[in-house]
DNA sequence: ATAATAAGTTAGATTGCTCTAACAAAAATA
DNA sequence: TATTTTTGTTAGAGCAATCTAACTTATTAT
């Protein structure tokens, strides 16, 4: 149905919109390493086929149309990755760049057995959620670790802007999901956090780290 | 490395090769569903490339690298095909289109990992060799279903030329790889064999199906 | 051997996706 | 507010992969 090329642009605007509901040519460009010229026109594709919103010098934002076809790729791309996980024993930080692959495979049948096999996952292995075969998709309401404060014990319950680099960074102190954290101090002039957690010593994450993992309370 | 197009072409004249070691512009065009004169366009670009012998007028011929070349391609193919089948249940009647597409995957990782979680298979679900990963390939000396003369007990061991439709047909017979058969007549004016196997009542089978059944004699 | 048919080639156009260079609008800064 | 910087757009070119139309060579049939 759309290219190859398409489904990548629509994806990115997707990305970029999960955050501000709205996406921009330059970051767009950035993001997919395509000069601004070459998106602005893939911009007026999209908007002809009805997937996006496009008025000159404004940020486009998807149309129902493209936010459905955009989670149904996302969907792919999640179901792919939990697949490599949980069914071919990769590493959550070695997943990406196949399923970045394998997400434009036309063949409803293959992501249907993935699912069926996995037991109808709704979370990916980084923890973001599993668009359903509608591509509805809903986040649970989790926090940054940021945002915590000292005294609060939390569970790693997901990683936004997961690159391998950070998921392996992660791996390095043993930190996964479902990790309980306990939050010992913060540094108030650069936001540097202490933590503990699997009975190890005490570890310091840089606010830029702790802006990346998203937290639960800890349930009693 | 070389484009999706270029794998789809390097892969055509591999397979037209198997049987006369060379192809022609004619017949490629047919396969690929592609008009001759794009196809002559791109045998020039092979030629290029070093992966293929091109003189005018004349069928072309793969060269040692891109018989390597094609060679991997199938590789991912065939190595696709039996994980479809052997991890994910399906039948060998519906993996050959999203073989198609998975075996333009990136990732040597990918496939090294679906090679060791089936435990280094030397042959597809159709029976046919995986090249290994240096791409040499070799067929065990089986025969046609055509050259087997009444009395004869034969093991099935492969299929060739094997379209969905043509497998269906093996599948509502319960014929598959392994099935013994026993040659009762044979029609001598239009080929057509009569067998029997698995203690069914006998079954008629024409000529064009045995042309597409490989065999082994039934080992005592 | 000649004519007819099939196969292969050349030329030129089209579409998708990319680029650079130049220009225009919007936002940030002085 | 005026200037500078950033962002967005237009114009025009290039390459990969495809096509149709016209032509040439090879093969087959008469």
């Amino acid at each position: 149905m759309h290219s190859y090329t398409e489904e990548n642009y629509l994806k990115a605007v997707f990305n970029l919109s999960a955050i501000k509901g709205e996406a921009n040519v330059n970051e767009l460009s950035r993001l997919l390493e395509i000069k601004m010229p070459t998106v602005n026109s893939m911009m007026k594709r999209l908007a002809e086929k009805g997937l996006i919103v496009y008025e000159s010098y404004k940020p486009v934002r998807l149309t129902a149309k493209g936010e459905k076809a955009a989670a149904l790729i996302i969907r792919k791309h999640r179901l792919t990755e939990m697949f490599l996980v949980e069914k071919m024993d990769f590493g959550w930080d070695e997943v990406h760049d196949i399923a970045e692959q394998i997400e434009h495979v036309q063949s409803p049948d293959f992501f249907a057995k993935m699912d069926e096999l996995l037991g109808f996952p709704k979370l990916d292995p980084h923890g973001s959620p599993i668009p359903d075969k509608n591509g509805k998709m809903e986040w649970t309401e989790y926090h940054k670790l940021n945002e915590c404060k000292p005294g609060d014990t939390v569970v790693f319950k997901a990683v936004i802007h997961s690159s391998d680099d950070f998921l392996k960074f992660l791996n390095a102190r043993q930190l996964r999901l479902g990790t309980v954290i306990k939050v010992k101090s913060v540094e108030s002039f650069d936001g540097t956090m202490t933590v503990e957690y699997s009975k190890r010593a005490p570890e310091m994450l840089s606010q830029l780290v702790c802006d990346r993992i998203l937290v639960a309370p800890k349930k009693k």
